[in-house]
This record gives C-alpha cells, sequence and structure tokens, in this order.
DNA sequence: TTGCTCCTCACGTCACGTGAGGTGGC
DNA sequence: TTGCTCCTCACGTCACGTGAGGTGGC
C-alpha cells in the first residue's frame, strides 16, 4: 500500500537517459541492465534505479570499456575500480601514441606531396615514412630501458652491418616469433621436440644479440619483464606465450 | 616464350607481404585485390604486380582509411591523394582529441579516488567531471570562434540565469534538433507545416540567443559554416541536415 | 476503430579469425 | 598412399541500427 514506485516504458526511458530503445533491448538481452519489471503485457517497466545503473553504464561506455567489461564491473562489488580505470588510462594512451604516429607518417607524406607538385605518388617513400616513424617511436621507447652507452653500442652496430643482413635477422626473427607463438597456440609441451629446437634458436639469436654481454641481457630482461606495458606494435607475442617461451628456454638450459 | 612471370601461391604470397592468407581470400572476395592468375586447379597466382598493391593497400590502411576507401583511392587515378590524405589527418586529430577527453576525466576520476580513500566510488561525481571535461572542450573550440568580448558576455550571460532554466533550454535544443534531424531523414519536403513548425522554433531560439545582435548571429554563422569541421560530439547534424534546415528556415523566412 | 507503443525475430555492419569438409599436386 | 596446400562455405565478432510482422492499451 503506497509502495508503488514510478516506473517508465522503454521510450520514456530512453529519452530520460539519451540513448536508444534499441540500447535497452540490448542491454536487457545481454543482462546488462534488466527492468525492474515487467507488465502483464510484457512490456519492460524500468525505475529510477534502473536510471542510476544505466547512467554507470554510460559513465564506464564514456571511459572506453566494453559492455562486458562493465558488466564485470557493475557486477562484482569487490572489483577493484582503481586498478581497472588506470589499466584503461593507459590502454588509451597506448591507443593515442599510435594515432599520433599515423599522423605523423601523414604530415610527412603531405610534406613530400608539397615538395614534388605534379608528380606521381610515390609509394616506396610512404613506405619508407611509415616505417621511419615506427622505427623512432621504437627507438623512443626501448631508450627508457638501454643505459646511453649501450644505445650507442646498437647504433654503432647497426651502421656497420649491411642493411641486407639487418633485414635478414628481422625475417627470421619474425618466423622464429611466428613458430613460437604457434607453438603456445597449440599447446606444444614445452619439451617437445620441435619448442626445444625453436628454445634453442632463441637462445642462440639472444646470444648473438648480446654477445654475451650481461648488462645487455639485463636490459634485455628489463624490457620483457612486463610484456603487456609494451606498446602492441612491437611486442612479439602476449604474455602467456611469453611464459610458455620461458618455460621450454629454461628446459633447454637445464638440458645442457 | 620466355615471357613466364615469376608467380605465387596465398601462402607464399602472405608470408612475403606480411599479412594472413585468409586477408588475401577476403581481398580476392571483395574485389580489392585479384590476383593476376588463377591456375587450372582454381589456385590464385600472385604476381609481383599484385605484390606493389598489396603494398599501397597496407599503406593506406595504416593512414586509417578503411577498405572501401582503399578501393576507391586506388581505382580512380584522378582522385585527389593529397585532399584525401589531408582529411585523413583531421579526422584523426578529432579522435585523438576525443581520446585525450577521456584520459582527462580518467585522470580526475583517480584524482578523486586518491583523495577520499576507502570510500564508497561516487558515481555522480564522475559523471560532472566529464561533463567537466567536455564543456572545457567545447568553450575551447567555440574561443576561435567568439571575440573576447562576445566570450565575456555569454559567461556572464550563462552566469546570471537559473542553472535549470539553462538545463531546460538545454533540453529543448536536443529535442529540437532530433525533431530536424528526423524529419530530415524522412525526406519531409522543407515546406510541410510540419518542418516550418521546426523552423519557426529554430529561428525563434536563435533570435533568444542572439538577441538581435547581428555580430553575435555572424559569429554563430561562422560556427555552423562547415559542419563536418565541428568535432562530432557537439555537432547537431550532419552537413545535409544543416543544408536542409537552411533550406526550410529561408522558406519561412521568405513567407513573413 | 484508428494510432501509437510495445513486443520479438532477424539481417546488416567491418575486416577478417577460425574451423569444417573436400579436392589436387608432390 | 600420405601430407601438405589449396579451395569454398559459413559462423562468430561488437554494439547496436533498421525494418518486418504482430499484439495490446488509449
Amino acid at each position: 500500500v503506497g509502495n508503488v514506485e514510478k516506473t517508465f516504458l522503454v521510450r520514456e526511458f530512453a529519452k530520460l537517459a539519451g540513448v536508444s530503445v534499441r540500447t535497452l533491448h540490448y542491454y536487457d538481452q545481454t543482462g546488462l541492465l534488466r527492468p525492474a519489471k515487467t507488465s502483464s503485457a510484457g512490456h519492460r517497466l524500468y525505475t529510477t534505479a534502473d536510471l542510476l545503473r544505466l547512467q554507470q553504464i554510460l559513465t564506464l561506455k564514456y571511459m572506453g570499456f566494453s559492455l562486458t567489461e562493465i558488466g564485470e564491473l557493475l557486477n562484482s562489488p569487490g572489483y577493484d575500480v582503481l586498478r581497472a580505470l588506470d589499466g584503461q588510462k593507459r590502454a588509451i594512451e597506448q591507443q593515442i601514441a599510435g594515432l599520433q604516429q599515423t599522423v605523423k607518417a601523414l604530415e610527412r607524406t603531405l610534406e613530400m606531396l608539397a615538395g614534388d607538385e605534379g608528380e606521381k605518388f610515390n609509394w616506396e617513400y610512404v613506405q619508407l615514412i611509415i616505417q621511419g616513424v615506427q622505427a623512432e617511436a621504437k627507438a623512443y621507447w626501448l631508450a627508457q630501458y638501454y643505459t646511453p652507452e649501450q644505445l650507442a653500442e646498437l647504433k654503432e652496430r647497426s651502421q656497420q652491418i649491411d642493411p641486407r643482413q639487418q633485414l635478414k635477422w628481422q625475417q627470421e626473427w619474425q618466423n622464429l616469433n611466428a613458430g613460437i607463438t604457434d607453438a603456445a597456440r597449440r599447446k606444444l609441451p614445452p619439451d617437445d621436440p620441435a619448442v626445444q629446437a625453436l628454445a634453442k634458436e632463441y637462445t642462440e639469436k639472444i646470444n648473438l644479440f648480446t654477445k654475451g654481454d650481461p648488462a645487455l641481457l639485463e636490459s634485455l630482461r628489463r624490457i620483457y619483464s612486463q610484456p603487456d606495458q609494451m606498446p602492441s606494435e612491437f611486442r612479439p607475442y602476449d604474455a602467456e606465450t611469453q611464459k610458455y617461451l620461458q618455460k621450454a628456454v629454461d628446459i633447454f638450459n637445464s638440458k645442457r
């Protein structure tokens, strides 16, 4: 008696919150926002409590979370919101960094176009621009892990080595990484001979790079210690594959 | 005789270009990249010319174009590449600006969380933060169109008027804009009485805002002159709807 | 009775990833 | 003959937009 809360039909409620009716249907369907009640005719009846929840959903959506993530966040009260928001912030910052690289490439391409008017569009040069932008970003990011001396040495090294040889190494690395990713995906046991062959090749390549310098090895270790921190464009594999590789390499080392 | 060009099977070609086989299938299917030949067994045979085209596709993809746009760009030789790249640059810059707003909101929310430890997450406050960030961005953008005096006056005005009244106006604007968008979408004739009613309301609201000040009206005109330049978050309707509205308003004015 | 709102399917979007099921050359 | 690669469907993705076709209260 007197306990009748004001309810809203979908259209009303949608207008109130500034979303479409279809959105509310969808949120109901996926369980993200179930209306408080349903009328005898099957009509959705929303309350002000529902409005609060919807606003929370929209807030998190604005912050870039997916609907699945939003559901998890709102349904588990013990969830660490601070951590989630912080992670989200970092993710978006990386996204921005990627877009800024693209803008930079576009700018340099436009400069090039302004330079040679009337000439045909030089695709090869644009590819070089993109590679340059990406290399810059990578170098900038790596600079925080290497000491100045190491950076100087690596730079000198790369200048002394034949570009063709460098390209070949790069491709070998890519193939090796593809093999490792594939092995991890297929869940081959780390002590499988095929996987051990990959571990061997990996170890050899690392040794070739560090030339036995323990400081350089330590830098590499720092770089790969948190794969999720690494910008995705130059992250060879995710954290899980990384662990898998580590296991295989450990087995390989223990067997020698 | 001797005119046999080297060809590649899909997997080979895919590895060569660093894409997946499925991607090549898809590009073939959509007509974006058709292999030069097909073997008698129905196998796709790619040539180095195909590789060049694929690299162009990937370049444009990196620059943020959709596959449809890429197809149009590559298939129409007279296309104005410079204009396309410049537009793309601007689009990405706007995307970045939006993401930066989100980051700002996340940062301020995190600061708030750091302040009141252990307290319950204050959703209402986060909403205010988001609104604040958006208002800042809008003010910043509008500042380039209004004169300092106009800005000062508008600011003073908003301080003198009851916030509830402001909210009400905002909602009226939103409803009006929704009506206009709807009329344009349904292609009602601009001289339709219903559309004329919208034009009337629009004109009245504009007059209420400018208070007959021609300088203010001129600023508004500048602001709305290129709707596509306006950040999408506070663009009420696209260029086409804008034109439609203009037509309706012109008819309305001519009838008085 | 006429509109209006409500409902539930269900297809389309974008650029592929991921099997399923089957064929052909080494 | 056994593998390997190739092929063509065809479903799934993410968050809805957009009809289609039908029912119920004002």
